[in-house]
DNA sequence: CGGCATGTTGAGTCAATTCAACAGCAGTGG
DNA sequence: CCACTGCTGTTGAATTGACTCAACATGCCG
């Protein structure tokens, strides 16, 4: 159920977000990979919620949890001294998070919008993946998972014109979370321009020439329907 | 020498690669994760050669093996339609790569320079990943090693600037390949320039700029010597 | 309604690219 | 041995795509 309370999943001395009701059931995917490795660690998976911009953990930090976005989403990202940053997922239900092979996650984690996840102990993972295969095999696919992402991203980062990002970004968003074609992001522009290693001045003119040429329609600034994903595939290389 | 002529390594229906006499006793770490892999899988590793610029694999083929540079260099990298080039790794002496949890493999691999590799049939690693625990686990760190790799490189590609991206090279190839406080590149500028996200011409300016700072010295293009490697950690945000 | 976040648009700038010329060097072959 | 060729790397000059700085518009929340 959603109205237990539960221990704040700390990191070090979190007064912590406190947790909110979800007010309605939630559409994530039946019985998932996240799921049936929870269940067969014997873990129990607690629930908790995060307030929009509230960190969830820091990179560097010893990664005691892994999560699973029931409702909400959540951008991971990596800081530069000077306070560049470069968003590298946005985490939307369904998605697992937070599953670093190491004692120590490799970047932050944020709540893009007040957020719920599911969590599991990362000790009773590894555990389960310790005495069975099956266990050990999703953890493996899971961050595989995360590589093949990345491994594209790189690519996108590296040689990709804005328009191109953008176009990408785009398709990444409708694929993920489109509903009755319509998308509703969760993140602001600064969040995609630095997902898409662009300024938000940047992402805030794509989007608009792709509006001016038709191939989407905004409701408002966060409530876009595609129009010709053909087009919007052609200028993505 | 390179005397033996050796079949392609056809990607559909292998005949599969020859066993290569190892033609001098290798550098290679002593006992690497690679091989325990590899014995507890009870795989033959073989040997297999290739020649400089020769594909190893390319994107999207059937993954069938794992490999491991003995001698060499290896690249993998993505292409856009138009032939932008991203190169995602540089693989070394001691290096795993091909390690793909999919049935594809997502990146092209090409020997930079002759390169010997030795390599075990996926299945086999996956049969012996279903029956042994510490082999899942093995498969399971490498490819999260892969992932830490390319989160770093995705905030380099998204938010360093040419000065920055050149530094954080020069400090990565030295601490994966230093000999004698010598750096060997096997690679060219192009290539470090798609690895960077940057075109050559910009690699090569920013490596004359560190020349002429006096923070190395060349003894020829790629034979490189890095004089203060605190300066290049402070030039690499 | 007011106040602050967020988003858009314009104008000028600049870091990196493109285009171009040339230098250095290795391999080849007369 | 040297000329020739091709490939790699360097450097200069001009261009440009994206950025910075700035002003204003929009919209949400109390």
């Amino acid at each position: 159920m959603l109205t237990q309370t539960i221990t704040a999943p700390a990191v070090t001395a979190v007064t912590a977000a406190k947790v909110v009701p979800a007010p309605r059931a939630q559409a994530v995917p039946t019985v998932d990979q996240f799921s049936v490795i929870a269940n067969s660690a014997g873990a129990i998976a607690s629930e908790f919620s995060y307030r929009k911009d509230e960190e969830i953990y820091g990179e560097g930090e010893p990664s005691e949890y892994v999560y699973q976005v029931i409702r909400g989403a959540v951008r991971t990202y990596k800081l530069l001294n000077d306070g560049r940053r470069q968003i590298g997922a946005f985490h939307l239900p369904g998605d697992v998070f937070g599953l670093d092979a190491g004692s120590t996650h490799r970047l932050t984690a944020e709540a893009i919008a007040d957020t719920t996840v599911r969590l599991v102990k990362r000790r009773n993972l590894e555990a389960a993946a310790g005495s069975n295969v099956q266990v050990a095999h999703n953890l493996w696919t899971m961050t595989a998972s995360d590589l093949r992402h990345a491994e594209d991203h790189m690519l996108l980062l590296g040689r990709k014109t804005a328009m191109e990002k953008v176009a990408t970004f785009l398709l990444e968003m409708d694929r993920r979370l489109a509903k009755a074609g319509m998308m509703a992001l969760p993140m602001c522009r600064r969040d995609i321009g630095d997902y898409l290693g662009l300024t938000l001045e940047t992402v805030s003119r794509a989007l608009s020439q792709l509006s001016d040429q038709g191939i989407l329609v905004f409701s408002s600034a966060r409530q876009i329907v595609l129009r010709n994903r053909q087009r919007l595939a052609d200028m993505d290389a």
